[in-house]
DNA sequence: CGTGAAACATTAGCGGC
DNA sequence: GCCGCTAATGTTTCACG
């Protein structure tokens, strides 16, 4: 995890990429008073290096019927493994939970927790039904769940992919 | 919050976007069977419809030093407003602590919540000297907070801004 | 780091299905 | 209505000073 040295310009230039990914390298250029060669040297620096991962579009999730965010903790069985894999290692019920996190597409986050639960869903879905369907068929369902506690998002105060950079 | 008419090509092409947000149109009218202009309308009109909230880079947070991810559960005083603005008009303790999220630029999401909790910060900070100081001094030192409960972020397993869109 | 030129991309107008 | 062509304009990119 290579840390890259870094110059008040480089950060700068995050500060507006993140703010806006598809500014043209002429106007980032301008506003950090760069011509456009130097500027888009270091853009491809920080591209490589990855403190850049990627460019995205954001989309509005309740302009495409996504109109329930919803927090799920989870909690583990903690036993040793339910199953030996073919070659004979064990394999965790993490391992299994992660696994099939990576396949539910309504999870959009999935991250391991300090405290009484073990992992914390972000889970985006249409309305109640499909929510209700999702934990019952998929999380409830799935052998190495123990229990679930749900919280909602009720209002989105704020909500930003932009880092804190200094 | 007009929620417009959109086609295969549309959600093919939201999909493409909100998985690489720099392609160019021409790359992105390829992909979807289309000639550059039809293709460009139809993006222009995704973005003017507000189904495409923007484009962003996406910054990896340990090459930047933020090594701590915490959510932090929040409740608030619940009794009656604890000033009264100039003009006469009643401030709530919620109004109060949503006005200084704003400001906290180490909170990059809060959201009204559910359950026994208030509201749900994510934090993100350097270290727990950090984290540490942020509780103390900005959350806690806020009049209209009564309790918080942190969770730390051992590991990310998923995390995507990409929406399921089917 | 900046200049300049070639390659490439965006975008408006117009005609056709 | 929505598609695709063309042509003008703007942008990226790289060798070189």
């Amino acid at each position: 995890m290579t840390k890259i040295e870094m110059d008040a310009i480089d950060r700068r230039i995050l500060a507006i990429l993140q703010e806006n990914g598809r500014l043209s390298n002429q106007e980032i250029a301008e506003r950090v008073n760069l011509s456009p060669s130097p500027c888009l040297r270091r853009i491809r620096r920080l591209e490589e290096s990855g403190v850049i991962r990627g460019y995205v579009a954001l989309l509005d999730p309740r302009r495409l019927g996504l109109d329930l965010l919803a927090y799920v903790n989870v909690r583990l069985e903690k036993r040793s493994g339910p199953a030996l894999s073919p070659r004979g290692g064990d394999v965790t019920h993490a391992d299994l939970f992660r696994a099939a996190v990576q396949t539910w597409p309504e999870v959009v986050a999935c991250y391991a927790m300090t405290g009484d639960m073990d992992y914390l869903l972000r889970v985006q879905v249409a309305d109640m039904a499909h929510f209700s369907r999702f934990v019952q068929e998929q999380l409830l369902h799935h052998p190495s769940v123990i229990d679930v506690k749900t919280s909602f998002s009720l209002e989105t105060f704020k909500e930003t992919t932009a880092l804190p950079i200094v």
